[in-house]
RNA sequence: GGGCCGUUAGCUCAGCGGUAGAGCGUCCGCCUUACACGCGGAAUGUCGUGGGUUCGAAUCCCUCACGGCCCACCA
């Protein structure tokens, strides 16, 4: 069988298997099987914002990579595919595309803006199944989902009502997160910081003319501030009550600059005296700490200068109302005269919308909350208790700190794209309530309820005259009912009994607190249970240099133009076998050629056994099970341990997340063992004279292969498939699909002696090889070598002297040389030394320069050895075998420089 | 201000208590009948600093330096 292409084209093979699964309904998960070891993922959902990016290319490999492992385990698996939403960020992206029409939302109007999202998230949504496809996922496609389709929007509702129910979801006046771009409060998790160059400005406050008041008070006090602007709002200075410097102005009044106010010096214990001059303007409605000392000191009252727009607000005074942030911070500076004392820089963390990157302006509004602390609490527990776990675990002690820090939770938004939050209101009750923003109207009495109600438990109308709360729901809210949602909660099924709690989630930190702690909570709170034992963490995707990608920073790589060019299983490989546990990857494109190169080699080891094998396969296949062991060469039986060490470890490795050192491993003993050492000694038996001999070969290179794709497949999903299909017949498998076969390995081939023998042999061969090449020797000359050494490693070599002569490229090798011949260069392995006869070849003063490295080289590790075996502690202490293993090093290394300082006596 | 993670060959990173590794790059030689996306060979490291524990430390502990990330209301 020939048939296949000297080179590996992943292109046809692709799209050839993607099909063939697809059609098949290769992933279609049934709650069958035994619970007990199911293994279930559900897909980070995407946002439907347009394409996927190489960040969702990693995370998606990875899921993949485990429920292909999982299923070769002979696990029943599931893993739900879908998208989300996406709230914000989806609607902004919406809101681009108007503006390029010249148009705003508000000019289609609530739902024909929704209707344009929905058919742009329908588009959107094809576009990224597709890419996942197109990656290889092994998804249950027939369970796409997604969080804002009909059986979703039931399960929020089912959450909302019970959480409501329960009192922990509320209307507050609180202080929020308000970005005046998106045009709506965000929760705390849903702020960037960023440190930014910015000044400190100083304010004299001027003392107001009171009757009481000292020559001092008239001085009034300087405040320090990196906001001006919000001066317009202060209702009162705070000076920390122990402050010396002002005790005598507490309880005083002070001038408010620009303003026709008079405010009150408050002492509260939350200023720090040592910034700035100590003393604090107090802007209640504009600034988090500034509110809490207003509910300290509820007297000073608070007054709103920036509206939810993001302008001043005719409370600013007639001078400012209207202007932006920007433009009435500098209108207060300059208009400060000799009111500002001082400018200096000041550099300061400020917070910014993690959508559009604006400013947010910390503001008071009207909002719906969750209560955190019950819910979190359940979340530590379960944390604390082990039922909850996080790989790599350095993040737990974050994950359980912010826990322990948490704050009730924002998740009411403003804005259209979204779960419209299931609260409706009597008209009769609040018969104005139509025409204002909802986040300034105080004690609004709502009704929860899917749909509108038919009269008011209130006022007993039944009119039915109800307008519903126009803010829709935190898409983050959505999301942590995800792992309960596809399973149709709260509608009682088999699927969500069999498949919930699911098993892992593999996610990045970024989202952390966003979601994972947030689904973490709801599954407590709703199912009972964690909504997944484990969460897999993994780094973030970054430039060659380090970076982030970004399209700003134009150093973005695509995935699908990846695919395109090097294969998909190229890309998934170089991908995975970066992805150490927890670790962010700086990944460039060459990295790509590498797997692409292994892809290759994969391939065409795999054409070579094809090669190899008759037309017809044997009755029942090639199996090692008819391996009679007396018909093992010492090569087989080392390539049959190396095999099962590898297998082993690829499968502990995966079984521990640790797809990076699952890869690795299967990348060395395919290579490195099988062929570069394994099919090489293949070829003497396989063009041999001797048929059994030939047939047991065979059997080893069918088998070791198709274990080792096997183990393969969940990274390189396609060409293992490809090539199971070419081999299976060999192999006497019945499965149509490498996922259904057999898991290779734990067949007892584990084997000390082989893998020591061989090793000395292969040093052999090394020793030999390394000389040819250093004396230049021409690679066609083909060589006699004589030996000369230790009775145990020459019966080595000369029992396996087919060996050493086929890979050191040797004509003959004769044994037991008394002497070193004239003219010759010595290769030296382990007690072994090899005479090459080279008349008239060989250069004296390389082969002296060669020997004299190598003897200081000698010289060094004696040094070691004697220093450590002269070392009484050591000898005392250290294990027995340890000391063993040091005098038989020097042993042999005492043996080796005798040998080379005789051979350097007699070079001539 | 807390917390976490790095610092190992020119580059990107494994290793995490017993003779320093991989890939890429570099150099030398090869179209050796599976593969030039290949084969063979070679060069290259005070394993960030300073201390400690240990018979033995890249590996464990502490100090510091540098880099990065997360959290935090310093106006």
């Amino acid at each position: 069988m020939t048939s296949l292409e000297k080179v590996y084209d992943p292109k046809p093979v692709e799209a050839k298997w993607a099909a063939a699964w697809r059609e098949r309904r290769m992933f279609r998960a049934e709650p069958k099987g035994e619970r007990k070891k199911r293994f279930v993922i559900v897909i980070p959902p995407p946002n439907v914002t347009g394409a996927l990016h190489i960040g969702h290319a990693l995370n998606n490999t990875l899921q993949d990579v485990l429920i292909r492992f999982h299923r070769l385990e002979g696990q029943p698996t599931c893993w739900v595919p879908g998208c989300d939403h996406g709230g914000i960020a989806t609607q902004n992206v919406m809101e681009k595309q108007l503006k390029t029409e010249k148009k705003s939302r508000f000019d289609l109007g609530r739902e024909a803006f929704l209707e344009r999202m929905r058919a742009w998230t329908k588009e959107c949504k094809s576009t990224i199944l597709g890419q996942l496809a197109r990656l290889g996922c092994a998804l249950d496609w027939d369970r796409e989902s997604f969080t804002m389709d009909e059986a979703r929007a039931r399960s929020v509702y089912a959450a909302f009502e019970h959480l409501w129910k329960k009192g922990l979801i509320y209307r507050g006046h609180r202080m929020v997160n308000w970005c005046v771009r998106c045009g709506t409060a965000l929760s705390d998790a849903e702020l960037e910081r960023e440190d930014r160059k910015t000044k400190l400005w100083h304010i004299r406050y001027p003392g107001a003319p009171d009757p009481g008041a000292g020559a001092d008070g008239s001085e009034g006090l300087i405040v320090a501030t990196t906001r001006p602007e919000t001066m317009l709002g202060d209702t009162a200075v705070a000076v920390h009550p122990d402050d010396s410097r002002y005790q005598g102005l507490i309880g005083k009044k002070l001038k408010l600059p620009l303003t026709p106010y008079e405010i009150p010096v408050v002492a509260d214990a939350a200023v720090d005296s040592s910034f700035g001059t100590g003393a604090v303007k107090v802007t209640p409605a504009h600034d988090v700490n500034d509110f809490e000392i207003w509910q300290r000191h509820p007297e000073i009252g608070q007054r709103q200068v920036i509206g939810f727009d993001g302008r001043m607000t005719p409370e600013a005074g007639a001078a400012y109302a209207g202007l932006s942030r920007e433009a009435a911070r500098d209108k207060v500076v300059a208009d400060l005269g000799e009111g500002l004392v001082k400018t200096e820089d000041h550099a300061n963390a400020v917070q910014t919308c993690y959508r559009c990157g604006s400013l947010i302006e910390p503001m008071l509004a009207w909002q719906w909350f969750v209560k955190m602390e019950s819910l979190a609490k359940a979340a530590l527990a379960a944390h604390e208790a082990g039922r909850f776990k996080l790989s790599p675990e350095s993040w737990s002690k974050p994950y359980s700190d912010w826990l322990l820090n948490i704050k009730d939770w924002c998740i009411s938004r403003q804005i259209w794209w979204g779960h419209q939050i299931p609260v409706w209101y009597c008209l009769e009750c609040h018969p104005d309530i139509a025409t204002k923003p909802f986040q300034t109207i105080p004690d609004l009495k709502g009704v929860v309820s899917k749909t509108k109600p038919n009269h008011c438990p209130d006022c007993k109308s039944r009119k039915g005259d109800f307008i519903q709360d126009p803010d829709v729901l935190d898409t983050w809210f959505s999301s942590a009912l995800w792992p309960f949602s596809v399973f149709g909660w709260p509608e009682k099924s088999a699927d969500l009994d069999f498949f919930y709690p699911t098993s892992v989630l593999v996610t990045g930190y970024e989202i952390l607190y966003l979601w994972v702690a947030r689904m973490q909570m709801m599954g407590l709170e709703l199912m009972g249970d964690v909504p997944f034992h484990t969460c897999v963490i993994h780094g973030i995707v970054r430039d060659k240099s380090g970076k982030k990608m970004s399209k700003s920073l134009g150093n973005v790589i695509d995935p699908l133009v990846m695919m395109d060019k090097y294969g998909t299983d190229a890309f998934r490989f170089s991908l995975v076998v970066q992805a150490h546990p927890g670790k962010d990857m700086p990944f460039a494109e060459e990295s790509i050629t590498g797997a692409r190169n292994f892809g290759n080699k994969i391939w065409n080891s795999s054409r070579f056994v094809l090669m190899n094998l008759p037309d017809q396969a044997p009755e029942g296949g090639y199996r090692l099970s008819g391996l009679g062991r007396s018909k093992l060469e010492l090569a087989d039986r080392w390539i049959l341990a190396e095999y099962e060490q590898a297998i082993e470890m690829a499968r502990v490795r995966y079984a521990a997340y640790d797809v990076a050192a699952a890869a690795d491993a299967l990348y060395a003993f395919l290579w490195d063992k099988f062929c570069d050492w394994y099919v090489e000694l293949a070829k003497l038996r396989l063009t041999g004279p001797d048929g059994e001999a030939k047939e047991t070969v065979r059997a080893i290179l069918v088998q070791v292969l198709l274990g080792t794709l096997k183990l393969l497949h969940p990274v390189m999903p396609f060409i293992t498939e490809e090539l199971y299909q070419a081999l299976k017949g060999y192999g006497g498998e019945d499965a149509p699909w490498i996922l259904g076969s057999p898991r290779p390995g734990g067949e007892g081939w584990k084997d000390e002696q082989a893998v020591a023998r061989m090793t000395r042999v292969m040093e052999a061969v090394g020793a030999l090889r390394a000389l040819r090449a250093q004396l230049n020797v021409p690679p066609g000359l083909k060589l006699r070598v004589l030996t000369a050494g230790d009775g145990e490693g020459l019966r080595l070599v000369e029992e396996h002297q087919e060996y050493v002569k086929t890979l050191a490229r040797l004509d003959a090798i004769d044994g037991a040389a008394g002497a070193r011949p004239p003219h010759s260069a010595t290769a030296l392995a382990g007690g072994l030394s090899f005479y090459v006869p080279l008349e008239g070849v060989i250069d004296f003063a390389k082969e002296r320069a060669r020997l004299e490295k190598e003897a200081k080289d000698v010289v060094a590790q004696l040094e070691r050895c004697r220093a450590q075996l002269s070392n009484q502690n050591f000898l005392s202490r250290a294990p027995k075998s340890e000391v063993d293993t040091i005098r038989q090093r020097q042993t042999d290394f005492e043996a080796k420089q005798n040998r080379i300082r005789e051979i350097l006596e007699n070079l001539s």
